[in-house]
Order: C-alpha cells, then sequence, then structure tokens
DNA sequence: AATGAATGAGGCTTCATTCAT
DNA sequence: GATGAATGAAGCCTCATTCAT
C-alpha cells in the first residue's frame, strides 16, 4: 500500500536537516559537556550553542543523560574502530617490530585525540564522575584485555597470570598522558607525547627480552 | 540587651568548639565531595553529616566554592608537607639508591592516599572538572618543577630542558596510577603500585646512566 | 509553481476527505479526554490516535480548547437529541402512565450513556473541573427548564414556582446516579438504575397526587 | 544531655509560625484546587497565594500531589468525625423517628459543607478526575457500609442483600445533591437541601413500612 | 554564635502551537 | 491541505544562600 515516493527529494532534505541538527546538538554537548561537566552543563546552554532550541534537543534525546550517552556511545565507538584498525594494520605488518607498531599507535591515538579534543575531553571528564566513572574504567579494561594476549606474543617468558596487568599499565599510562598532553600547548604535546613512546617501550622491552 | 559575659575565660573553649565545628564541616565536606562530586553535593547533606546547621556551615565558608577550596587548600598542605617530608628523607639517605628511594616514595604516596581516600577522591573527582582543572594541574606541576633538579642530579647527562618533561612524565604517570589503584580491589591495588615502580624505574634508568 | 489540477472533480472526495478525518479526530479526542481528562490530554496522542498528524488537528482546531468544545457541542446536541425523541415519544403516549414514560426515559439515557461511553466521560469529567463546570451546569439547566412544565402538568398543584426546583432535582439526580452507575460493574449498574427508577417514582409520585 | 530549655517562647512561636504556615498553604491549595482543578493548579498560584515562597511549599510537601493528597485526607478525616458524632447522636436519642434523624443528618451534613466550602469543592473536583476518583468512591462506598445496617434496622422487610444498593442510592445522591447546592445562590441552596430531604424521605418510607 | 525556616533563582522537561516543506 | 520538525513559554522542583530568632 505504501506508494513508492518517485521523488525522495522532498524527504532527503528533511532528514539531512534533522541529521545536521541532531549532530549539531551533539557537537554543542561535547563541547559544554568538556568544559563544565555533565552536572554543570545546562541543557539550555547546550541547545544555544547548538543554535537550536530546547524543544528541538529533547525531540532527539529524552533527557540530558541520554544525551551524554549518545556522545560516550560514539567515543566509544570511534575508539573502538580506531583500536581494531591499529590491531589489525599490526596483524599485517608481522614482520614490523613492536616497537613501531607501538609508536604508530600513539601517534595515531594522539591524533585521534587531536581530531576529537571534545570527546576525548568529555571521555576524561566523565571518567572520573560518579555515575559514569565504572564506564569509563570499563573502555579501558576491554583495551587492556585485548591487548592482553598480545603482549603474551611479544613477552612469553611473562606469566600468563600477569599480561592483564602489564595491558592495564600501558592502557592506562597512556590514556592518562594524552590527556595530559590535550591540555598543553602544541610543542609541550609534542614531547609528551614522544616521551610516552619513550616510557612504555622502557618499560616493555625487558618484559619482550 | 546582650548580656555582657562576666567571665571571659569562656573565650578560649568556644575558640576550640569553633575549630572543632569547622573540622567537622570540612571532614563532612571532603566526604560527601568525595562521594558524590562537586555539583551533586549539598550543603545541607554536609551540615547534616558535620552535625551541624547549614547556618553554621555558612558562618565560616562563605559559599560552596569556599568550603570546597579549603579542602583543596588543606589536601594541597598535606601534599606538599608529604612531599618535602619525602624530599629531606631523601637528603638524609644521601647514599641511598634512587630506586629504593622513589620506591618509597610511591609506598608513601600509595599510604598517604589510603588513610587519605576521601581526600584523594576529592582531589581526582575534581582535578578534571571544569573549574578545579587548571588548579589541579597547578599542584603536579609544582611538584613536577620541585623534582626537576633532583633528575638533573640523577641524570647529569639529561639536557637540562628536558628535566621537566622528565619529572613531569613521572608525577603524571604515577598520578594516574595511583588513582587507578584506588578504584581496584586490595590485591590489584598493591601489584598496580608494585608495577608503577618497576615502570618508573625502567623509565629512569636509561637516563640515570 | 504549484500545479492546477485540471480536474476540480476531486473536490467533493477531498471534502469527504477531511469531513472523515475531522470525525477521527473528534473521535480521537473524545476518548483520550474520557481516559486521562482534559489537562492530561496532549494534542500529540490525540493526532496519533486519529492517525493524522498535529498539523491536520490544528487545521481545523484552533487549539484545545476547541476541540475539547466541538466534542462538547456534539455531545450537547447528541442528548438534546435524545432528549426531544423521548419528549416527543412521550406525547405521542398520551395514554400513557408518566411512571413508564420516566422508566423508558432513564432506560434511554442509560442506553445513550453505554452507547456513547466516551462522551459520558468526558461530560463527567469536566463536568465539575473548573473551566467548563458552568457549562456543565448548563445543559442540566436547559433540561430541568424544559421538564418543568411537564412536571406542571403531571402535578397540577404544584406551586408553579416549584416546578423548576423538583425538575432539577430529577435530572442532577438522574445524572449523578447514572453516572455512578457508569463505574460500577454490569449487574451493580442495572440495579442502580431500576432503583433509580424507584426513587423518581417514590419522590414524584406525591406530587402528581 | 537534653537541657531542659527554661523558656520554650522561642521556640513555641516558630512552631507556631510553622503550623501557620503550613495551614496556610493547605487553605490556599485548597482554594486553587477547588478553582482550578488539580491539573491546572500551579504550585506558584499556591504558595503566591498562601502568602509564601514554593521553597517554603516544599519543605513542607515533597510535591503538589502529597499537598493535595493532605487537603484529600484531612476531608476525609472531617467526614469521618462528622458522620461518627450523627452516628451516635443517632444512637442517644433512640427515641427519636428516622425521619427527623435523617434531616439533621442533611442539615449537619450542609453547614458542614458551607463552612468547608472548599474542601468540599476539592472533593467533588477530584472525586471524578481520573487519579483520585477511586478514591473519593471510597469515602462514598465507605459511609454507605457504614449506613447499610441502619437501613437493615430501619426497614426490616428489606432483604439483606439490597441494603448496600439502598444506602448508596441515599450517599450518592445527597453527595450530587448537596454539591449542586453549594454551586447556587443562598436561597436555591436552602431549597435544594430542603427539598433533598424530602426525596431521601419518600424514597425510604416505602422500605420502612 | 547557632539554628533551621524561608527565599527564589534557575535547572530540567513537557507540550501547545507555528511554520517550512 | 498534510506533515511533523521546531519553537519556547511555563510548570515542577532543587538547593545555595539569607535572616529572624
Amino acid at each position: 500500500m505504501k506508494s513508492e515516493r518517485p521523488k525522495e527529494t522532498r524527504r532527503v532534505p528533511t532528514q539531512d536537516r534533522s541529521r545536521a541538527r541532531v549532530a549539531r546538538i551533539v557537537d554543542a554537548a561535547t563541547e559544554v559537556f568538556a568544559e563544565v561537566g555533565f552536572e554543570a552543563a545546562t541543557t539550555e546552554a547546550i541547545a544555544e550553542r547548538a543554535g537550536t532550541s530546547i524543544g528541538s534537543l529533547y525531540q532527539f534525546f529524552p533527557n540530558k543523560k541520554a544525551l551524554f550517552e549518545a556522545i560516550w556511545r560514539r567515543y566509544l565507538d570511534d575508539v573502538r574502530l580506531l583500536f581494531e584498525r591499529l590491531l589489525s594494520d599490526a596483524a599485517s605488518r608481522a614482520t614490523a617490530d613492536w616497537r613501531t607498531l607501538m609508536d604508530d599507535a600513539i601517534d595515531a591515538f594522539w591524533e585521534f585525540d587531536q581530531s576529537n579534543l571534545a570527546f576525548r575531553a568529555v571521555m576524561m571528564n566523565v571518567q572520573r564522575s560518579g555515575a559514569f566513572l565504572a564506564e569509563g574504567d570499563a573502555l579501558n579494561r576491554a583495551m587492556a584485555e585485548r591487548i592482553a594476549p598480545i603482549i603474551g606474543v611479544l613477552a612469553p617468558n611473562l606469566p600468563a597470570s600477569r599480561r592483564v596487568l602489564v595491558a592495564t599499565m600501558v592502557v592506562e599510562t597512556l590514556s592518562g598522558l594524552l590527556f595530559l598532553a590535550q591540555r598543553r600547548d602544541e610543542r609541550t604535546a609534542r614531547a609528551i607525547i614522544d616521551e610516552s613512546k619513550v616510557m612504555i617501550r622502557r618499560y616493555l622491552e625487558p618484559y619482550a627480552e
């Protein structure tokens, strides 16, 4: 019964506008959350920065928390995507030294953070703020668990029981240092990133024989 | 109308009581801030936990932010005290290996965190949340700057220009890992602390020749 | 730009469709108002239940109140229609006892209520709720004034000045009892209806000599 | 440890003021609810009419519904009190004719309604408005069940199974007529009340032999 | 100084209504 | 005309802060 709309030109722009609006809201929310934190962020401020009305905001998100979760989820997805890409890259460069792979990974994350500045800020902001702290942990834990077996290959002498610990050290240390870099000026940030590579390398080298 | 208290001897006990009250308020606030964060903490809840009235709370602190700042300042003082103590300890054990000193320092900070659980939680909660983020940075920076010259002694070959960077790496990495340890169960926490020593040692060793 | 429809024959079906749409909206509104009351009813819910858009709803009704008034008016018309029918029925059965006529009238109203459940619910819901209370009264008053002369015929000894009072008693009592019956299960409802006949009969009998 | 405050003059007035404030809020709410209904009533309007701030309102009542329920409960209590008083009065006047007792009861309820004008309005307003309709019914049902046995004594020939029905008829009819009277001018109200006595008397007489 | 009732600004959210497509 | 996204006024409620006692 549903006639096939011959001309979608009417519908598409509408969808596009909606999509654009949602994107603007999410972006604005990301900024505001990043700047003042979840609690201090007001829906009104978000709507205003997005150039819309609160009504529109609530058309797409049932409440403030949902808005934050959308951002959070988008961020998680992006991080996972990047993470998986790095993993498969590493797999396809089997001959490459782990040091190089690790350096590249750090650079990739740093670049990602740069282009997702707000996102990263949100994550950190939230990672340690009550309700979402647990969820923040979860991401790092998931990554650590994903990295653990790789550590196992890299460092066969490391008891299996300590792999997750070592992976956790790497993830958490980098997570903190990348966040730190972001709060510093470009030059210092670069220096921190490069020094992070050094630190991780020195930490892992003895394990890798 | 106000009857003149004939004996002024009361003043001291009164002052004592005031001091005790302030302390109770600060303690209560620390707990509450640590539990639910700055925004979600209510002055009412703080006053109640302190066993006073909001009125009294406002007698001593002009507003919620000031209350937080008092805590913050107390925390800073305590950290600095600990830091100075560690520094002078190190000086008085001139023959000790820097590794041992560093291990002891990490343990000391960990113990401090344990006994100041609330303080630490407050600090982290706040360190990266908007208004106080900058102040949070400041502490770590101050410590890094204080450590830098020591790094200079330890690693004479390290260009002076990089001392602060290395010190910052140490401070921030430990800061993050200690916070992480606190969120984990006792056993895991211990493992993280010990592994932190390993990581820092491996990181610094090459610099120290 | 607007292509000129060559065939105007469409107009009639269009009007028909409009009329059908309006009817659907009114029906939907009746249900929703009956279920949750005027205030709690949302135009969105009404439009959705009517299978249209809010836009269409506002094409026909300037605002929510107008929508309610349309229902109200339709209800009034239906009640008046029934009332007039009962009156003319009574006139055409001149020989019938007033008791029988009254019993039939009560049954007729009860059936009407049953088949107009939503309408009745709306009426009662609204009859006594602020804005519409007065209008609710108006209907009962109108009916009482219409019945008064009949009472006059039935009870010639009743002073003319009391006819409206007696008519009002009958109308209001029945109005309340019919509403009550509707809130009870079928069996109880039936008992209430029958007992209402008894009550009205006993009330009027002494007046009718 | 709790020193017996020798002078309660400080505390008492405070309590009094609180009590007075609560009373003012309840009164204001009663009026507003009676005027525009539960949904349309705004907490702000209530606070303003009570001469306080919303803050105070929420100091005593957790939300709008609770405020209404307080009124409702007070009303129920008052009605029950009156009802019990009438019952015991009747018992102590064992020789009195039931007609007289019923007339007195109707007058008593009418007077009660007069002095509780707002209350009565609230009750009716609410009795038929969604959420509270059931509770509204409950009161009338309770009264009917309390009256049923009395009807049994009065009308020994009435099958026991019909006592509750008859009692319900009396309660609901009077409930509706008293509410009606309240919406009319004094003179008409008086006439309705007196006519209600007639109606109930005529209704019950045949049952009472 | 201590108390806690009172205040009211401001936040989140809903929903009647408008308007571009 | 139909659609439904967009708007924003307004309502409920919280909580930092003040102030009378």
